[in-house]
DNA sequence: AGCCTTGTTGTGCAAGTGTATAAATAGCCT
DNA sequence: AGGCTATTTATACACTTGCACAACAAGGCT
């Protein structure tokens, strides 16, 4: 009697507990901030005990960045799959990846918190500054590459520093409806955002409004 | 012998040591994050022991949204001065806004960081999230209103919907070039950010480039 | 000058932190 | 079926955290 109750486990696989710690970190930091995201809260999450974590990761900071890695990598996945239409006019294919930008799932309220919470920390962390310039550039470069495609559609040829303003000012109105989408998703309607991107982006173009081209 | 040593010490006013241990606490989050952000950190830039913070904020919690609101207000405070302009046409002080909000102070690395590392926590903190709401909807209701100073000046007559749309589509240029800004100021020339946010939004508007305009 | 208020310091404490490590056991291999 | 090994638990530890409180002294007041 007086026998010691030991918890019940079951070995999960490498991969699969690896990425279920990613995911209670992730959920963990949403929820509670950096601050609040401590070894047993995220190992309670993933269901096990927080000496395990230590077997994963060397140690709490990696197991963040390895997180904060794991969300940017799925977030941008999401965005350029859009741009990947076949049968598509370039412009098509502009107004598709505007449309998956500023809606669901990537205008997400978790999503945001996670994103500001760990962009937060990129001015004292040279590693995750580092990290979201890599991130921010190649969005950059895929609307740059969009907005090439679609000027050259109207016979138009955009030196280098047109394209490149074209690119950053895109990109800015897409984040800036991301994060207003985010902050207060309910404040607009669905598909609002979208419309309004759309409508923006193309009057910075030059393009004429839909209505006067064939269906 | 062996007498204690005690430090030194001089009364300040009350405003004065509330102010100094906000901005403390700023400075401390800023550069460490909220985690990082403890009291015997704060109470040590302030030049003060820790004790001293619960004389003058009844918790941790309590100082730290008092730091929000003052670094908010701040802010705010900065981008509307930009608007009170005499003897300038609504597109000058239009101009002048996105100007103002598109250069130091208000792009700033310091800033966003803590801006970013609040607001992740709007999510999961209701007052934090109200604040952020109030804030937003009065920025966005000051472009609304040189909006529409604009387009009469040019005898258009825009309905209520279109404004609303002109608006959150300013708003989102302004934003997201302050992110970029912030988080890359570097990737762009003085200035240059400015520019592309009024070029995009005249753009937006509708407006004639200015080489079009008398001068 | 001396007192008195109160701003300020210093210490203590319980709770929680990340990390280290020993002990146990789940489940594959033969 | 039984052993081996690596996954997992559990405990320990040094340290930090926010908060409470008693002692102290700065500086205005009489």
């Amino acid at each position: 009697m007086n026998a010691p109750y030991r918890r019940k486990f079951r070995r999960e696989g490498e991969e699969r507990r690896r990425q279920d710690l990613i995911d209670a970190t992730l959920d963990s930091v949403a929820e509670y901030g950096l601050q609040g995201a401590s070894l047993r809260t995220i190992a309670l999450r993933a269901g096990v005990t927080a000496g395990l974590i230590r077997h994963y990761f060397p140690g709490k900071e990696e197991l963040l960045q390895e997180a904060y890695a794991s969300l940017m990598s799925r977030m941008t996945e999401q965005a350029k799959a859009a741009l990947v239409m076949e049968n598509a006019t370039p412009r098509q294919r502009l107004a598709a990846f505007v449309t998956a930008n500023l809606n669901a799932p990537i205008i997400d309220a978790r999503v945001f918190s996670l994103w500001a919470t760990f962009i937060g920390r990129a001015g004292a962390d040279p590693a995750l500054a580092r990290a979201h310039r890599e991130g921010y550039l190649g969005f950059r470069n895929e609307v740059e590459a969009v907005v090439a495609e679609v000027l050259a559609a109207e016979h138009r040829k955009p030196d280098a520093s047109e394209l490149r303003r074209h690119a950053i000012a895109i990109n800015a109105i897409i984040d800036g409806l991301w994060v207003e989408g985010c902050l207060a998703g309910e404040m607009f309607e669905p598909g609002e955002l979208a419309a309004i991107g759309i409508k923006t982006i193309e009057a910075e173009l030059g393009l004429a409004p839909e209505q006067f081209l064939e269906k």
